[in-house]
DNA sequence: TCCTAAACGATAACTATTTTTATATAATAA
DNA sequence: TTATTATATAAAAATAGTTATCGTTTAGGA
């Protein structure tokens, strides 16, 4: 794995122990947390950070395409480094957040999007539903 | 039509001259209004009304199913009276939000979801890009 | 018409986020 | 290395969207 710090500095961001924290966290994730559970994450090894920093933070690493914003009917925003549009599974129950990989998606929305004479930039699908945990208990409560 | 009047009473709401303004509102425009512009609409016509109101009416409608909630990267949501989940394309620059109608998507969708194990509810594809007339603008400009 | 629960409007409160400001720190050059 | 300087930081205050509160009004049934 290429070095954070190098990352950050080839985007033209001064290399901070906080953005690196944030980074790394969102790297090692697959969670999709949001910007206050990311604070909660770093606050116990880095005493010093700060809920507003963590939003400047994602904000710059968004403009730079570092990482996703994802919105799923929360009242905040969810964030992941994985900046590829790619679909999304969330569950009504339990709020699980899920990657999900299907390319030939994409092809489909493109041709749709041709018809109508629009540029697509960035197509964002997400499924809301019940995952299999969930369904689980249902079953056996 | 079926009156507006019928359709709250059936959803075991009280009939209120505010609440059958915003629901007719909705019904008449394809704009997808967020809560503000909903009340910015009714309120030359319904001088009492207030923001609160609106707020709450539409909330109201969400929980019985009249109204779909949107949410397209803005700060607020938007509302749409056209509860069947369908796609939208939303125009990044003049921030247009349109209809998308496409049902052999949801198939699609649904036999990828059923691999997964993942009971799905509703399914939300929203392209983001440039919409016709802002392409057209870029070209003359 | 009268009664009562529900809805209303005004405004305060709340939550997520952004901005401000004074201080601290990373990158650069000497 | 050290001094410089622009940028990043933390804390607090401000903001935007939304929700809760509360006294008043109204819809719908008796």
């Amino acid at each position: 794995m290429r070095e954070t710090a190098q990352i950050l500095r080839e985007k033209g961001l001064k290399v901070t122990p906080q953005r690196i924290a944030v980074y790394n966290m969102l790297l090692s994730t697959s969670e999709h947390p949001n910007a206050e559970t990311i604070y909660k994450a770093l606050e116990p090894t880095n005493p010093t950070m700060s809920l507003a920093t963590v939003y400047k933070t994602l904000d710059f690493f968004k403009q730079l395409g570092l990482v996703q914003e994802l919105n799923v009917r929360e009242g905040s925003s969810r964030y992941d480094a994985v900046v590829k549009c790619h679909p999304h599974t969330v569950c009504t129950e339990c709020g699980q957040v899920r990657d999900l990989y299907m390319d030939d998606l994409t092809d489909i929305h493109k041709k749709l999007a041709k018809e109508l004479d629009f540029e697509v930039e960035c197509e964002q699908l997400i499924l809301y539903g019940i995952c299999a945990d969930c369904q689980r208990k249902h079953a056996e409560g």
